[in-house]
DNA sequence: GCTGAAAACAAATTATG
DNA sequence: CATAATTTGTTTTCAGC
């Protein structure tokens, strides 16, 4: 699917801001109603829009300690490579998880109250996980940027 | 603001789908329909949920290189700090960053069409700010796992 | 804080130019 | 594509417990 430039715009508002009626955007766009309730469907259908979540403030709800975890895996066989993601799936404190390129495996971003959970997700969750290597972690002192939104 | 099990609950289905009616949200909790309205705009209003959007689906718009690139500044003064990250907040390609510990100052994720991409943006964007020591970048191979969702 | 029902509003469908 | 009219469904308000 080609995006035009109307598509474009209306991504960049609905990932502002989702809750807007079809409406207020047809205003924004200069596109009547039915416009851009079409398109909103074709993005979805075609998968673009992928879904709509709600935002939740870390602060609000006591996870306010956020760390960068490198994970060298001691050998890289498809049965471990397998198996470790497959574990660091089901952990709720992992938001991300990647490859990464470079002297660690993976790299991964975990979400906890504070320092005290974090050290108990290492040593009690992690690093159960089989064929860890080694770890060397990240903690965030400050968050400067972050967003969901692609830009386009 | 102190979190029942119920708001627990309807946050964690939010965060999945906020597109669901509160008729579906009331089935799921064994509320009323008025109930759960009433907790979601309680959430709302205490800023525990910060909002609504649609996730786009990254390589479906043709943005499918991912880089965290560590960057350290050559002084840490006030002023040199407030200046860096006040630029690095407008890069569209920047998704995320954070002010961390360790060898580095700062760690970016960095969302970009392709390698050639995200050269263009090394050298005429990022190291266009001033006062940037060194950078060291790490490639995504895969994503394994990415979720906008806080665990409760 | 909860329920259930009514009123207000928006989404979704259909018809038409 | 846009508009308008309609139905269907959802959100929001309100009286009462």
């Amino acid at each position: 699917m080609i995006l035009d430039e109307m598509d474009k715009q209306l991504l960049l508002l609905l990932q502002e801001d989702s809750k807007q009626t079809n409406k207020a955007l047809s205003n924004a766009l200069g596109l009547s109603v039915t416009a851009v309730y079409e398109r909103i469907r074709k993005l979805e259908n075609n998968g673009i829009i992928s879904g709509y979540v709600a935002l939740v403030e870390k602060k609000k709800v006591d996870k306010s300690f956020v760390a960068f975890c490198h994970v060298k895996l001691v050998q890289h066989s498809q049965d471990y490579v397998v198996r470790f993601e497959k574990e660091v799936r089901k952990l709720d404190e992992v938001l991300e998880c990647y490859h990464i390129s470079g002297d660690y495996d993976y790299l991964l971003k975990v979400l906890v109250k504070d320092m005290a959970a974090f050290r108990e997700f290492m040593v009690n969750k992690l690093t159960n996980i089989d064929h860890i290597g080694s770890t060397h972690s990240m903690f965030v002192i400050n968050e400067v940027k972050h967003t969901t939104a692609i830009s386009l």
